[in-house]
DNA sequence: TTGTATGCGTTATCAG
DNA sequence: CTGATAACGCATACAA
């Protein structure tokens, strides 16, 4: 029980073995007969010996370790979507036996940062949150030769890297289509940031889902900003009081969805009888029941859906299948679920002019 | 430019210097000549030399890292309260050439993690989310050795240990008193879950407060759970649609706040004017618009407010500082603002039976 | 002010 | 199957 710093040296030590042998034991190396490996094993055990990860990680040169490098002060990544995701890639690396490293930096830094980590061999590979139309990050991570997942996708038609995305496109296009076949014709967007990859193809969806039925795209019901709860309020305050207000709304997360609630509330204005609202649900823990991992029976939003925590997950999979057999470059396109709650129905007589 | 590794021998020999002289330089110590330095600093720029971090770590015995240990499958810490202080202390361990190292893992295995960490060496110190009532961490990390700050406290008199956290108790006391000087007198807690310290300390102040002012607190207004949004919506559907609904409620997160604004909508009932909110608003980002650090001139609800970012930055200096000088233990208790949104008002006549 | 020699705790190579 | 022995890359006590 002595809490004593044993090491591989005192632990062979009172073994009468080499440490040689006690660390092929440790390490589960096919030659250590089973009953040294065995008494290893247990003595390890009863030293409460672990080992130096610094010094096996300069004895290998693996980290063990993921890097995720989130830019400081921009309400995008350091947000719940942000939380959700680190969550279920931190439980993916925790079962592998891998750590998770966060680096909080200005946009400014992150050049060096990765390459500090990479040359620094800090980690085994990084996950690039949010990537942009065309992001610098990607060639970057390349001729840094460091292993990387992309959740989402940047515009490199050239170029093979390793992306989990959802198919926003075809998710936004298909309730698009769902509005305009309940009646709808004025259809409001409420977009993440443009430059963000992901919200380009939320809005191509859209425009799409809108041309197909004949409807003209127009520049006063497309609003592009941070996914922030007043932004929804804001915009959808606005639109209410504007010529001719939409009777539907497409937004493009939970959260400024809730700032329409807010606004529609209001005024009086019943979301699904008088407005409709589809919003993009990264089922985001915080908003749904805590006793169950499924979403609730009977959701109150009608959303496009796809969990960003099983992203985490899977993104991490995809890293660590990686590092440890590198080569083949896996991309995944997951396609989101329409699931209906109570935000929308058929475009309601009042709201026709 | 060559990006192969350069590590500190090929980088002294380039320099014709002893690596020692090169290392000194590099780390600032003051028996180096200032032209020595020049030079090694350009050079060690030029050839984009950065010190293996592990080849440090198992000389100096220090990590430069700080470990977060977060309990996997449970809500209230895979949230965005989580999310906003972890932004917090990631933005000082990155202006402090700290890391950040975060671990998901079952409650079950929150010890050997710990045991781990430190016996590794893997971390210099560790930061304590969400303590319980007594909570088992501390005396076990006190054991270890392990620097570390509790955010929020524990209940340990006879115990000194660093932490930092709300004045909860005083808080929620005062908001009590506010909502009853308005003129209400059923008051509705929607507390936290109590195994949870900081909720036990809001409860106790909200009974205070009531107290104070002859006011019997009452179970049928006292719930605890899980601070997520659909909480707050049952347990207000079930207040409303009680004999005698509150006529103000007091929420410990904004999150369940906006179900209770969401339940109260659907029944026509607006907040302010017919029920009385106050949250406690943490600052989350993602509530805030997005173009300024502060929140809105004119917030919508009526709130007790400290922001969790402030404190993670906060809370990581603390750390950090008694890792890099050992032995005081400091503590720090912040106050909450209360803050006038639009979300209280007088005790309208309608409520009054 | 600079250099030499040694140690940090592992893993890996090569003999036996 | 086991054991010396040499890296891994850096920091530091001690010498000069």
């Amino acid at each position: 029980m002595s809490d004593e710093s044993v090491n591989l040296k005192t632990l062979s030590e009172r073994l009468g073995l080499s440490q040689t042998t006690v660390s092929r034991a440790l390490n589960g190396f096919p030659e250590v007969s089973e009953q040294t490996r065995r008494r290893v094993i247990e003595a390890a055990d009863r030293f409460n010996y672990r080992p130096s990860s610094s010094a096996s990680s300069l004895a290998t040169g693996k980290a063990r370790t993921v890097g995720h490098v989130v830019p400081l002060a921009e309400h995008h990544m350091i947000n719940p979507h942000f939380a959700d995701f680190i969550a279920g890639a931190g439980e993916t690396y925790s079962t592998h036996g891998y750590d998770m490293l966060i680096r909080v930096v200005p946009r400014a830094d992150e050049e060096r940062v990765y390459r500090e980590l990479a040359t620094q061999k800090r980690v085994d590979g990084v996950v690039v949150h949010g990537p942009l139309g065309r992001d610098p990050r990607i060639p970057l991570l390349q001729s840094l030769q460091l292993p990387f997942v992309v959740h989402g996708r940047s515009d490199y038609a050239d170029n093979e890297y390793s992306w989990l995305d959802v198919n926003n496109r075809s998710a936004f296009r298909r309730a698009t289509e769902f509005l305009i076949d309940l009646g709808h014709e004025r259809i409001a967007l409420i977009n993440g940031l443009e430059t963000m990859n992901f919200a380009k193809r939320r809005r191509k969806g859209y425009e799409a889902g809108l041309t197909s039925r004949g409807i003209e795209p127009e520049q006063r019901y497309i609003f592009s900003q941070d996914m922030v709860e007043p932004y929804g309020y804001e915009v959808t305050c606005r639109l209410m009081e504007s010529a001719a207000p939409p009777t539907a709304v497409l937004v493009s997360s939970i959260l400024p969805a809730m700032g329409v609630v807010r606004a529609l509330a209001e005024r009086g204005i019943r979301p699904g009888t008088d407005v409709s609202i589809i919003a993009f649900d990264d089922c985001l823990s915080f908003l749904h029941a805590s006793d169950s991992e499924r979403p609730k029976d009977v959701p109150y939003f009608t959303a496009i859906r796809s969990s960003i925590r099983l992203a985490g997950r899977r993104a991490a999979q995809m890293l660590l299948q990686q590092i440890e057999q590198p080569g083949a470059t896996r991309s995944e396109l997951w396609e989101a679920d329409l699931v209906i709650g109570q935000t929308t129905g058929p475009k309601s007589q009042a709201a026709s002019q």
